[in-house]
DNA sequence: TCACTTAGGGACTAATTATTCACCTACTTT
DNA sequence: AAAGTAGGTGAATAATTAGTCCCTAAGTGA
């Protein structure tokens, strides 16, 4: 179980990292504001490094914040669809900020090299 | 010692993550760029909930990763200080972002309270 | 009938992070 | 001489995260 700090009231940082601090979390919800609606599976392959024991903790926490939503389609074999929540959407400026970071330190990274 | 994930050439938000995933990195920045330039006791006394042991690893990392830089004046009790780098302060959009989500959901906590 | 499919869950262990607590330096104040 | 100060560190422990391996459901195709 996640631990839920009692902010500092002043530090609207720490509200903000509650939801979305983790390893993978912000990553998962990068793929899904790029490709809008993702099945288990195609996660999986996005995130290779990441085992699907773990993708699936990660899913589950972010489901039960309300950040993304779970569909699931009783055909066999079974089939799940992820999406953003309007909640989770809310999220956009903080996760294209991450992108244009990362974007930014690949590109310089490759060229110092 | 960090684990550094070979990152997915593909996913940039992993890049931005190498550098501020933990619980308190982005907090202590967030606190840098408001205040430019931090003692060590004054960081303490803006994160109350982390205890120093904690606080001087993060720093220690956040230092090694060129983000903040640490002057330490030889006087007695010794005194340091702390600043964001150029490099460290590149992350403002991040930082920022994260703030003002932070912001709103604690307006509409207390509205919805 | 056997194997294969997708999307996981359960039990367990390993690795990593966070936290506590006591201790240090080198001088100043009481 | 004892206590206080700022800014830490080391050892030990607790808590959290990650990873492995095996199991299930309910068809489909060979």
């Amino acid at each position: 179980m996640r631990k839920i700090y009692n902010c500092d009231p002043g530090c609207p940082v720490q509200s903000t990292l509650q939801f979305i601090s983790g390893k993978w979390k912000t990553v998962i919800m990068y793929h899904l504001f790029k490709n809008s609606k993702l099945r288990f599976s195609e996660l999986q392959r996005k995130l290779p490094y990441v085992n699907k024991r773990m993708l699936s903790k990660q899913l589950l926490e972010l489901e039960k914040d309300n950040i993304i939503h779970k569909e699931i389609y009783p055909v066999v074999p079974v089939k799940t669809e992820y999406t953003l929540t309007n909640f989770g959407k809310s999220f956009e400026p903080i996760v294209n900020a991450m992108e244009i970071w990362g974007e930014n330190f690949n590109q310089n990274s490759k060229r110092d090299h």
